[in-house]
DNA sequence: CGCTGACCTTGATATTGGTCAAGCTCAACA
DNA sequence: TGTTGAGCTTGACCAATATCAAGGTCAGCG
């Protein structure tokens, strides 16, 4: 059964029995509290993850203790899996959760061991890289080219599907204001302007979406549009589990 | 001899000889004036390159076209291989030459038909996409978490050689300011400021470190030590051709 | 030698977003 | 039902950095 949870990975799914059932020797399943850390930044990295349920931040700590949420990992995905192939690693972020969740985590030199042997999946994860590699570039030139407020509106938009009118921030203010590097308080108050536009209305943490064309507008001064979706890969996923 | 070349990056040198022969039937070699565009953002990638002498600026193009540098190559480097992994790939950045360049341009496809029958490359192809998305994740909390005095001090701390008190920008102070996503503007007050402290002097694009020791505590207030040698790869590399 | 244009520097001013301090809201719980 | 505390919002203020507009420097060239 540590199997079939495996391949909920797209990564893991493209792997034989065999070799599936050797990672699995290795493999354990770990449930999480909400707020527990799973590794800490610049720990020694021997091992990845995959998430079945819950929620997870990846963050880097600021001299100052202040936080950089860099991703919000959500439900069957692997994360940190990039780091096997460095000489020595270290987790270049720390993980805790958002949730309560449930991950497997894999012994990396085993796995590598047995990539070794299938090409196929070698160039499977490469291409997930080629994809991180390009959505951080993306992310880049969002911090440097874009105002805080086109980040957000980008960042509603990519939640928001183009026909429901309403959906949920799955993920607590703060976290996304730390995701979209802006303070919590300048995150509310580009809030704030959006409604009073009519752009959107917020209630809690669900939104409305009130004239997306002009939430396009924003968010478009900046570039948001170059992900097409075209050159992503699709994970299968479930729906996450909605918050309070 | 273009395969002489090819062995001067650190991934063709893995290849065997017959391996190698392959890849080069559809290589060319490609000469480029300074500030020739070699692809622009957007466009399909079919190809991937190898710098062999010269510098390129990878960068995004903004909205106002105002643009973002977010590499600066320098030889023996190769880029954008890492897209040759995605379905149907378009450059994220575009790259223009800052000096004339020499580059060779390698078929994609080509290769990684070849790249299938040699794990070990992969392996180290892999290593070095883990290190660029560590690299990436630096950057991108280094411009979330720190201030541009941060940045630019860091910056001018890993150009230096550790006993040599003095170097050359090798790229023109726009281009610079640019990458470390500071206006020309700013940097230049920068670098008023630090020499006024008496950090360093600067005389067109010599600079002099006068106090390495509080250059470092400007930039360490940011976490600039965590890019520990000790897991980098070493690319060997001529020297660069100074400028002006 | 003086002109030209690219690049850099400088000052004045505007904007953005951060910081601090307070108040609000609401769910959990006694 | 009142109390508490976490998370969110608000306002007043401030710092960092961008923007705008000149002016400086210097290499290349007529």
């Amino acid at each position: 059964m540590l199997i079939d949870d495996l391949k909920k990975s797209f990564m893991f799914a493209r792997l034989s029995d065999n070799q599936l059932e050797r990672v699995a020797q290795h493999a354990v399943r770990i449930t999480l509290d909400e707020g527990e850390l799973l590794f800490q930044q610049h720990e020694p990295a021997g091992r990845f993850y995959l998430l079945l349920r819950g929620q997870i931040k990846l963050f880097r700590l600021g001299p100052n203790g202040n936080e950089k949420v860099i991703e919000i990992v959500t439900p069957c995905s692997t994360f940190a899996e990039a780091l096997m192939f460095l000489e020595r690693p270290t987790y270049p972020v720390g993980a805790q959760t958002l949730q309560a969740a449930e991950v497997i985590s894999v012994d990396a030199a085993d796995f590598a061991r047995m990539l070794r042997e299938s090409v196929d999946t070698c160039f499977m994860l490469m291409g997930d890289m080629s994809q991180r590699l390009r959505g951080l570039i993306r992310e880049i030139d969002d911090l440097s080219l874009n105002s805080a407020t086109c980040r957000v509106a980008g960042y509603l938009l990519t939640k928001s599907s183009p026909d429901g009118a309403t959906f949920e921030l799955e993920v607590p203010k703060q976290t996304l204001a730390s995701r979209l590097s802006v303070q919590p308080e300048t995150f509310s108050r580009i809030i704030r302007n959006l409604s009073e536009q009519g752009v959107l209305a917020v209630r809690g943490s669900r939104v409305e979406i009130g004239d997306r064309e002009q939430l396009q507008q924003l968010a478009n001064v900046c570039g948001q549009t170059d992900v097409s979706l075209a050159d992503t890969f699709h994970y299968p996923c479930p729906p996450a589990k909605p918050r309070g």
